[in-house]
DNA sequence: AGGTCGACCTGGCAGC
DNA sequence: TGCTGCCAGGTCGACC
């Protein structure tokens, strides 16, 4: 459910808590959680580990361990890790995993559609998701050059290309629109046919969107909570997402929904071209 | 190779 | 009330 300005927020947290602390107990309640191995060698290999390092690839969440090792984390579309610092807290219906910390805290991955997942591999080069990773757009590397010189190679609707991991990391279906409005640019235009100056708008305000979304704690559309259950604000500043008919917030025009790969786009006919 | 679609899952909600 | 169908913030493999 998260894209990157979540994923950030969760990451922030969740190294101001748990670095430091090691895994003193997991209970596992739905191993199919667990991808690459069984839940019986996901707890041995976590078991006694401390965490020194909580990073973030993409949508991914990386934990990193002494010894060294790591869990990654990826939360989807209905993944939610809950942090509960004094250990007291009940899991609920969707409880999947009970990761007990040497300070008697607990985080819970809690999952609904069983859609995320977790991993334990001792090189990161072993997540295949990590092996064809588009750059981070809050990262230097990430810049209208860049941007340009691999946007002339695809032919496909901008839409759809800002939500492939493979072109860019970290943003998912509401900052695609959210992006796409503020730049003014329709998402059905082709990638490769987009001018130098709407490439640059383009950049500027995926830079912009998210990091004023990491700043406000994320967007709780519906489902996504931080790790202590609270919801993100960015929701005030969403444009376009799931505001089909609403009027548009610059022209009045009713907002359009339109499905580009299978997924919902929301865009201004009049404000974006 | 690039782009699109269905599958993976469950629950909430609208409509009947 | 209860049924059905649709929708949901992601990723991957299969297919054209």
């Amino acid at each position: 459910m998260p894209e990157l300005p979540e994923v950030e927020t969760i990451r922030r947290d969740l190294a101001e808590q748990v670095i430091g602390l090691t895994i003193s107990a997991i209970q596992v309640l739905d191993d199919r959680v667990i991808r690459n191995c069984s839940a019986r060698q996901f707890c041995r290999q976590c078991l006694g580990k401390t965490i020194t390092t909580v990073t973030r690839r993409g949508k991914a969440i990386v934990i990193q361990f002494s010894p060294p090792g790591y869990a990654i984390i990826q939360p989807m579309m209905t993944g939610h890790l809950v942090y509960d610092p004094v250990g007291e807290k009940v899991t609920d219906r969707d409880t999947k995993i009970v990761f007990t910390l040497s300070n008697q805290s607990r985080l819970n991955y809690n999952d609904q559609r069983l859609f995320g997942r977790i991993q334990y591999v001792d090189d990161l080069k072993k997540i295949e998701f990590f092996r064809h990773i588009g750059p981070e757009p809050l990262e230097k590397e990430f810049t209208v050059d860049w941007l340009k010189l691999n946007l002339e190679k695809r032919s496909g609707p901008i839409k759809s290309l800002l939500m492939n991991q493979h072109f860019i990391a970290g943003i998912g279906n509401i900052y695609a629109s959210e992006i796409l409005f503020r730049s003014r640019i329709s998402p059905r235009r082709s990638a490769r046919r987009l001018k130098r100056e709407e490439i640059a708008l383009l950049h500027r305000a995926t830079v912009d969107i998210l990091k004023e979304a990491v700043s406000l704690r994320g967007t709780s559309m519906r489902n996504y909570r931080d790790l202590s259950s609270t919801k993100g604000n960015f929701m005030n500043r969403i444009k376009v997402y799931g505001r089909e008919q609403e009027k548009c917030l610059q022209c009045k025009t009713p907002i359009t929904k339109i499905v580009q790969a299978g997924r919902s786009t929301f865009y201004c006919k009049r404000c974006q071209r």
